[in-house]
DNA sequence: GCCCAGGAGATGT
DNA sequence: ACATCTCATGGG
């Protein structure tokens, strides 16, 4: 299948903006599973050849129904948003599938990227679902079921550290009844208050799995790029990331998060600098 | 050895 | 409410 037209960079995207960390490369296709589907992404002069799932579903993924000229143009006023958006054009923020979100960024907590992707791979690689393709085998997050199956001595052993209590009890919340699917319908306040409940998520995991899970554009992760940027480049003086969620919400309005991610790789990557 | 990484949780004030 | 500590692990 061919996405024609789709103005999206898949390295950048799906590897180098660490909004995901599943995402394996092999010989310019990338691959992954999605909702129990193993999914094969490439590159081509037309568009995305995609093998593993129907257009509809990767035009949502890839978030490609939005128009990100028009979401630069919402910060006309603010100098150094729009040149950030405007700086990566085949950069998309996620649609992500609620529960890999939740597990990976529940992993991201004190972490760096690299070791994200690793650790990643090891949880799924031991405790995921395999999938034979011809292009290659693709392993999928383990599911809440698998998860609290395991002790927390094996997930260790992986390498997750302290991080294996929350993913067990994470796991074992969901399947008690923790509502991950509803936190899309909610309002934003709401959605994250409830996330907080989860052994493993605090303020700022909670807003990354509301905007790269739960489609809610206004969720702001504050980690420390973001908060430098936010001194520097807008000169907030919030006392703390806390507070810095809060103002930077309300200085970029609806699409804060979009912006966020657009912001939070110009920062990491040296693409817009510190003073 | 040190500091850092898409921080969270516990404790003390 | 806010400040401080600890928590694994690998890389620079």
């Amino acid at each position: 299948m061919l996405l024609a037209n789709a103005q999206v960079d898949l390295h950048l995207t799906l590897v180098d903006s660490a909004q995901c960390f599943g995402w394996i490369e092999r010989g310019g296709w990338f691959g992954q599973v999605l909702d129990g589907k193993p999914v094969w992404l490439a590159r081509t002069e037309d568009g995305i050849l995609c093998e593993g799932c129907d257009a509809a579903y990767l035009r949502d993924y890839l978030d490609l129904n939005r128009d990100y000229r028009a979401l630069a143009s919402e910060y006309d006023h603010l100098p150094a948003a729009k040149r950030a958006i405007e700086m990566y054009p085949g950069l998309r923020v996620l649609n992500q599938p609620v529960w890999d979100t939740l597990v990976m960024f529940i992993l991201s907590a004190n972490n760096n990227v690299s070791r994200i992707r690793r650790l990643c791979m090891q949880l799924s690689e031991h405790f995921g679902v395999q999938y034979d393709t011809p292009r290659g085998t693709l392993y999928s997050l383990p599911s809440p079921e698998r998860l609290v199956q395991c002790d927390e001595a094996s997930l260790r052993a992986l390498g997750v550290g302290y991080r294996a209590s929350y993913l067990i009890g994470s796991a074992r919340a969901v399947i008690d009844g923790f509502p991950i699917y509803d936190l899309a319908g909610m309002d934003y306040d709401s959605a994250h208050a409830r996330l907080l409940a989860l052994p493993g998520v605090g303020d700022k995991v909670a807003d990354c799995i509301l905007l790269f899970g739960c489609r809610q554009t206004s969720a702001f992760p504050v980690d420390v790029w973001v908060e430098k940027l936010l001194r520097s480049w807008f000169r907030l003086q919030s006392a703390n990331r806390n507070a810095l969620r809060k103002d930077a919400r309300r200085m970029f309005g609806d699409h804060a998060g979009l912006l966020q991610q657009f912001l939070y790789h110009a920062a990491r990557t040296g693409g817009m600098t510190f003073e």
